[in-house]
DNA sequence: ATTCTGACA
DNA sequence: TGTCAGAA
């Protein structure tokens, strides 16, 4: 499991961060500031990313631009990540393996709307659910 | 030169 | 979310 190591260590400044996933320094810290990546502290205060930070502000990236909120994210990230250990016995492309489909985005989306929905809950989509019912 | 935190004409 | 200030 060294590679775990290697994913995890603390790597990359904003800067570099920023660049990386072509989200603003604004946005990155506020997803942290929301518990949904844990860069490290370094010297002078500084944030330092690994991998693994990186490679989870993509995936929140390309939620955002599904239209996902915060919620949503949460959710997508705990139900996507926590299981470290997939029950799957016939093992496939592990890569296509943590790739939200469209089809599971529906499913949140339908028991958000069954459950909390009424009751004035924050909901996992922002805005139009127009668009994801094309 | 970079990044950090807090705040909002 | 952008952006500006004031401080590391």
């Amino acid at each position: 499991m060294s590679d775990e190591v290697r994913r995890s260590m603390p790597l990359f400044p904003m800067g570099i961060v920023q660049s990386l996933t072509d989200l603003s320094a604004r946005q990155i810290r506020y997803y942290e500031k929301h518990q949904l990546v844990n860069p490290v502290r370094s010297n002078g205060n500084q944030r330092l990313f690994s991998f693994n930070d990186v490679d989870r502000l993509l995936e929140i990236k390309a939620l955002i631009e599904k239209g996902v909120n915060m919620a949503g994210i949460k959710q997508v990230l705990t139900l996507t990540h926590q299981p470290e250990n997939e029950p799957y016995s016939g093992d496939q492309m592990e890569e296509v393996h943590n790739e939200l489909t469209d089809k599971e985005l529906r499913r949140m989306l339908q028991r958000e709307l069954f459950t909390a929905g009424r009751q004035g809950k924050a909901s996992i989509r922002q805005g139009e659910l127009s668009r994801f019912f094309h």
